[in-house]
DNA sequence: CTTCGCCTGTATAACGTTATAGAGCCGCGC
DNA sequence: GCGCGGCTCTATAACGTTATACAGGCGAAG
């Protein structure tokens, strides 16, 4: 089909070998001789066959960025991201939605799709450390987010406590004492939402503030719908706060959308924080105060690992890197002075 | 490295081909060899290498959807569709963001790329007709969207003017007179608008209405950021519209945005009308009345298409095909009841 | 009894690439 | 004159799969 290494060996008069030195310069080649194979290559207009030459290297190119959901905007910017930051290191991306799958992860962690993929970053969701440590199979492993900890493998995330720290000193310091918290699974099988909790909780005691469990919604999966059915839920129990700490952006604008229906204002009656920095959140009525992490770091620095991992280069520094992160205050919690 | 079709026939006493064989079902094998075979692949853990397997096949199993932009949510919910649906059908689907750029639209057209990959599904943006035909090489194309007409290639979009059409009825229908529209492109590049453009001024000379040239406004691309800016134009002349159609979605919401800055109330002052249907409008204050297109039936159809077009089958009807939409009324143009 | 065809299985040649062993040539030093 | 190393380049064996040609056995048809 394609024009292959012969056709250009055959029309420059030399070796495919030869024509293979030119293409990847693994052996010198003379200068005169790859002049030849060079215009040889340019007349016939050749580009290797990726698939060949991956069966002779034992490598595809590809690695895969698996999230439990390709609409949370979140994940969207930081699959721009990583795509972008694959394709300069020479590496196609492709993206797997795991649908918050619990079946779909543990596919993806030892299934034959590892057969196709160099590596693979996954943002894990209902598995934990003894599913990651089950793994024997596959390439190598990135994690991303606040799934999994205390694994053998590279994982970067933002410091979930001292982000929920943040978010509830600022909530404190416009004088907020009545703060809710949505997003938190009955089961134990969404550890982030427990980090977050977790956070909550203790910043509420930094402030001085009691915990009370009826001002923590519960919700099943982490979209607007669900943020929106936990705040009317919490809204119901009659006891309202005076500001919502939500497990997302994408839970905070459902909040905010609830509190709208239930006609309290924002942040007047109710402030609301978010965390992902959605772009969404930007252009909602309230705009909306999140903590932004820095998706650039994360999407980049999980590429550059993950490669590196499956150049077998040494990498250095520690597995697990914390990236930052900042509270950009907007409507919701009263805007500072703009 | 991993378990090869060799480890199989060794562990089973038979030939290389005839594991294949049990593998693949190309040719009958014999109960009795089958079940030797198939219980060497289930203790050894067998797995086909996909790389060796397209290699002799010609395929890779791989398959491309290209869009101007992961983040807009509307091509995010189609992506997990097209993801889906291809997975159903063997196929593994790749993302690729062209970014609404021109050099990487032509690039992946018939650049190096596809090698690789099978077929592309193509939302084109900044490319006409001329490029398009101008293809020769690479595998299969479908194209959605309403970038590009009349190629010989499957093309899967909804009747722009048709859809236009609606969301001018339905404003009218309201009581709107002083119609305006946001997201005409400069320059030539952005079909989809113009076909926008037309079937709104088609839609208003319909109604009766006079087309005034400064009701619409210009803008570069079409996120929330342009759809804001090119609001605050609208007012900044001074001639107030009573109603907005937007681009997209995504072009509404900035427009919201926008009103909402300049102390206007949507739907009284100006009712706002978006298309796509994407999650957001269900949550943006006020709601999105939009022009919903059937995404599940475009995702299928374009991955449908193409996948029939790489296996050789005859592909029964027209190549362009028209999807349905329907307009979903919301508060942006006042709930009928609820 | 042959011949044909079917059935089951085998041997082997591709697919396009890269890595390895080695061939030819030249110049240098002994 | 000969051995030796360095420089180019070539020939070829993999990589793991699938498709093709073929071999052997056996029953049915002539």
């Amino acid at each position: 089909m394609g024009v292959s290494l012969k056709d250009i060996a055959q029309r420059a008069g030399v070796s495919l070998a030869t024509v293979s030195n030119v293409v990847n310069g693994y052996r010198p080649v003379g200068e005169r001789t790859r002049q030849r194979v060079q215009q040889a290559i340019d007349e016939l207009g050749y580009s290797p066959n990726l698939g060949a030459r991956h069966l002779r290297r034992g490598r595809t190119g590809l690695i895969a960025l698996a999230v439990p959901e390709l609409t949370n905007p979140y994940f969207a910017e930081l699959a721009e991201i990583a795509i972008s930051e694959a394709a300069g290191l020479g590496y196609t991306l492709v993206m797997e939605n795991t649908a918050a799958d619990r079946e779909a992860e543990l596919a993806l962690l030892d299934g034959t799709r590892q057969r196709v993929i160099d590596g693979l970053i996954l943002s894990p969701v209902r598995i934990g450390r003894e599913e990651v440590l089950a793994r024997t199979a596959g390439g190598p492993l990135v994690l991303i987010g606040e799934g999994v900890y205390d694994v053998p493998h590279d994982h970067i995330a933002i410091d979930n406590v001292a982000a929920s720290h943040a978010a509830i000193r600022h909530l404190v310091a416009i004088g907020r004492r009545r703060i809710a918290f949505i997003g938190a699974t009955a089961g134990g099988d969404r550890q982030s939402a427990h980090l977050r909790v977790r956070g909550y909780r203790e910043a509420l005691a930094a402030a001085g503030l009691p915990y009370r469990p009826l001002l923590v919604a519960r919700t099943d999966a982490f979209g607007r719908l669900d943020g929106r059915r936990a705040m009317h839920d919490l809204l119901a129990r009659g006891d309202r706060p005076d500001a919502v700490f939500a497990y997302n952006d994408l839970v905070a604008i459902g909040a905010l959308r609830a509190l709208a229906e239930a006609g309290h204002r924002v942040p007047e009656d109710v402030a609301v924080v978010g965390i992902d920095d959605i772009e969404d959140g930007r252009f909602s009525a309230p705009t909306l105060t999140t903590i932004a992490p820095d998706k650039r770091e994360i999407g980049r620095l999980a590429v550059r690992r993950l490669v590196a991992r499956i150049e077998g280069a040494e990498v250095a520094g520690p597995l697990s890197v914390q990236t930052p992160f900042r509270l950009i205050r907007r409507e919701s919690t009263g805007t500072p002075g703009g």
